[in-house]
DNA sequence: TTGTAGCATGTAACCGGTTACATTCGAATC
DNA sequence: GATTCGAATGTAACCGGTTACATGCTACAA
């Protein structure tokens, strides 16, 4: 057994070939003899050989990794968007890295670093607010970026994602067109969130256009308990309104089991609308009329937009994804007899 | 510009020192004046130099990154354990790299083939049922492995988990502890999902124990509709039982939504209960009676000792994660007067 | 004065692949 | 028979780090 040799080398003098020739033929490179091809294959095959990604990668400058460094995996909306680019990915031979940064500025250059320290060939953040600094550095590597849940065609980084700040106006005028006059709209914080500061943008631009309606922001911590404390809030304090938008679906779940709670019925008494359209959202009760975000799709044509560029240097654009409102049973017109 | 050199050997030109000793700068590895050491971190920190990953690994045969193989991103439980993976890992200086199978056994075989080959030092897999020749082949090539979610201190592979046949009988026994006489159990696919199939195991168990206690299980697809269906099956054709013991929380989810929807009262007509304690259970209406299983404690557990065992050579052993019944509004003994 | 210890530093092999270029050889063309 | 060509294969440099070992130097003890 002298068999000093490791990886290739010994692999190509047990089949009596070069390192070359078993590159070739783990590479499907050609210009090798099938008589050749099938030795080696065969050896390769009996002695579970694996390829060294380290030593590839340094050979060939490449990794077939990418990044996705997001805020958290715990709400559901970026899982979903995971999982499709995971999924996507997968398809085309390329890994991916997760990073979290909790929606810290500090946390997220960090992170980044780490992952192209690690090699990673592309980057998918979310949003489109960043260490301008450390975006410029990037740029200078050559290393692509795409931001995404965002859509801005005035960045110099293409961002894949929606109209956030029209979406929330058409949300609270869908509200408003339903004749509700006063609205409350409740946001998740919006530190280091440019998404949510879009919606809540969105929101305030909206309702200055709104003459007959009384439109109150509110925030809450983005899970179902921030949801029910706030409605809970306005129960207690006979400030219930017409209606409530949610700029995150989450809150919406809270909204509704605290109305439920409270013998609060939706939509007679309190119309209530979300923003994500997640997968309970069709099955609740009532079911959730809510602005749909194509977060799955996003997900994908994200994966696919980086790869292209990666495989065949196709350049990355802006896009847009329509979302849109979908009605279902939590939203109605005001009932006339109200206050009677 | 001469600077036909790239890396670490450029750096080494221009600070006018070998190789040798930029890496004993980066690596803080001693030995080297503080003059020196001072004029080579300036070079690296204007030069913007980063470590070629590949490179280290290659020379090192060190990664520094673990994988994580588990069937989807989308159910929450998974996230919030990945989650907790993740954090731990990263403050231990390592990646972490997900890759999902869709709870198929092939695609899972081929997914840990993959991140195995992009050079995971670790795998942190979902259950403890896996293609077997596999796992012998991956005994062979030494790299540690870690099954989540079970407790079976009989398999090979440490495992880090619960004791879900154990669970699932004491949440059966708790709602016949009540008084209950006919408990509907509604679980998710048992196909190539252990965890689940050990509940359902569990509960099959604990029923023939119970001589007063009508058990019926019944299967839905896993996700908030899948309860909701299977609610809305059993008030169609009046079969509402006294209790429903959903094995998964999303399916509780369904149950409590669809019930609403009928006006059927949770406790008071239909005790409901669920498994795994997501963040929501707390926050709903009425509150969600369940087993609460450490699913982030687990998470951090099994990272740190996978970090432990590479860093230090630690051996991972079987852990048993306690879980217990957390209880809440959703759950009551049967109303007397029901049905007089 | 010589010997020795220890710090600072350099040299070059090595990690395990890829690949440009060279070489060999048989078949086809002239 | 000489020339040309292309397929099959080999040689060895290279990717960018790490590190065993060698070297030079200063300080201090014998």
């Amino acid at each position: 057994m002298a068999n000093s040799k490791s990886g290739i080398r010994s692999i190509a003098l047990q089949a009596g070939v070069s390192t070359a020739t078993v590159s070739r033929v783990l590479n499907e490179s050609g210009n090798v003899s099938k008589v050749t091809r099938d030795r080696v294959l065969s050896i390769l095959e009996q002695s579970g050989y694996r390829v060294n990604a380290a030593a590839k990668a340094l050979a060939t400058r490449r990794t077939r990794t990418i990044a996705a460094v997001i805020p958290t995996l715990e709400h559901s909306i970026f899982a979903v968007f995971l999982n499709a680019i995971e999924d996507q990915l997968a398809s085309a031979g390329y890994s991916l890295v997760i990073a979290t940064h909790g929606f810290d500025r500090k946390a997220e250059t960090r992170r980044c670093n780490e992952v192209l320290r690690l090699g990673a060939e592309g980057i998918i953040l979310s949003g489109a607010e960043h260490d301008a600094h450390w975006i410029s550095t990037l740029e200078a590597t050559g290393v692509p970026c795409l931001f995404t849940s965002v859509h801005n065609p005035e960045t110099k980084t293409p961002t894949y994602g929606y109209d956030n700040h029209a979406l929330a106006g058409d949300a609270l005028n869908y509200l408003a067109g339903l004749g509700h006059q006063s609205i409350n709209v409740l946001h998740g914080p919006c530190h280091n969130n440019d998404r949510m500061q879009l919606r809540v943008n969105g929101i305030q631009q909206a309702a200055c256009q709104l003459r007959h309606t009384n439109v109150i922001l509110k925030e809450a911590p983005l899970h179902v308990a921030g949801g029910a404390d706030a409605a809970r809030h306005w129960i207690k304090n006979d400030k219930l309104p017409d209606a409530c938008l949610c700029l995150a679906d989450i809150l919406a779940l809270g909204v509704i089991f605290e109305s439920h709670s409270h013998r609060i019925k939706i939509p007679d008494d309190l119309s209530v609308m979300g923003f994500e359209d997640l997968g309970w959202a069709a099955n609740c009760s009532p079911s959730l009329t809510a602005i749909a975000l194509p977060a799955a799709e996003m997900g994908r044509a994200a994966a696919q937009a980086m790869v292209q560029y990666l495989d065949n240097g196709i350049p990355m654009k802006h896009r847009l994804f329509r979302a849109g409102i979908i009605e279902r049973e939590s939203t109605r017109e005001p009932m006339v007899c109200k206050g009677h």
